[in-house]
DNA sequence: TGTGGATATACGGATATCCATATATTTGCT
DNA sequence: AGCAAATATATGGATATCCGTATATCCACA
């Protein structure tokens, strides 16, 4: 991963979103994402595709649901760089607001039921 | 800043380039990064406009030289995100390559004749 | 005032990015 | 097999970005 090609991945509003809020609740779906963000579903899974296809964030198929999460071999200068710019999204207060949003998401796939190799 | 637009300033190889460097060698004037980097005066320029609206850089005039360096105001979460860049350029040789030529340079406008304000 | 060096900007064209919409794929269930 | 929900991908258009080239501006100096 280039330095460029990382900051062209991260030169987004909609993948900052979802790359922040990730960060902060672990392992979301791509409807609670939808959800959270308030944006289309296809939107929502090609911005994911990009991060993915950058490795910035992994993902797991449990049922008929997909659950993405930060990737967790990153070096450290990516890390590092994620990390300010998320420090700079709670500062405007943006995660905050997704964050109620995703509270607020009735029917959301229950974390536990997902785990379970049901 | 926010940090779309920031990211979107430093998704670009010659942006970060000059940024680069200039974070190694303090302050330069236009010509010594167009030779550094060897690319087009114009293009350098054009990128270096960018890099102030954004204000990432200062200017300043001195004879007919403008001299950039990095600006001394930025937040803590930008100074952080220009650092890990660097040093993942400074790995991967880029600001090597570029400071030798910088050194090579002949007819090199001395800091210290420019910094006398004759 | 005029000339040359250093820097900045304007102008098109090529390419990339982003989006909405439509459609395909995968999975669980009956 | 057939249906519905969740997710992924394709298509085409609007917009943004980047570049080379040409030109304008600013400054030092004669």
């Amino acid at each position: 991963m280039s330095p460029e090609r990382l900051f062209r991945l991260l030169a987004d509003h909609t993948r900052l979103r979802c790359l922040s809020l990730l960060r902060a609740e672990q392992s979301l779906c791509v409807c609670e994402l939808t959800h959270a963000l308030d944006l289309s579903q296809p939107k929502i899974s090609r911005h994911l595709a990009m991060l993915r296809e950058g490795g910035l964030v992994m993902d797991e198929r449990r049922g008929q649901w997909v659950h993405y999460q930060l990737a967790g071999d990153l070096p450290d200068w990516v890390r590092a760089i994620i990390d300010a710019s998320v420090e700079a999204q709670r500062q405007s207060g943006q995660i905050g607001r997704d964050s109620l949003r995703l509270k607020a998401m009735v029917g959301r796939p229950s974390p536990d039921l997902c785990a379970d190799d049901h």
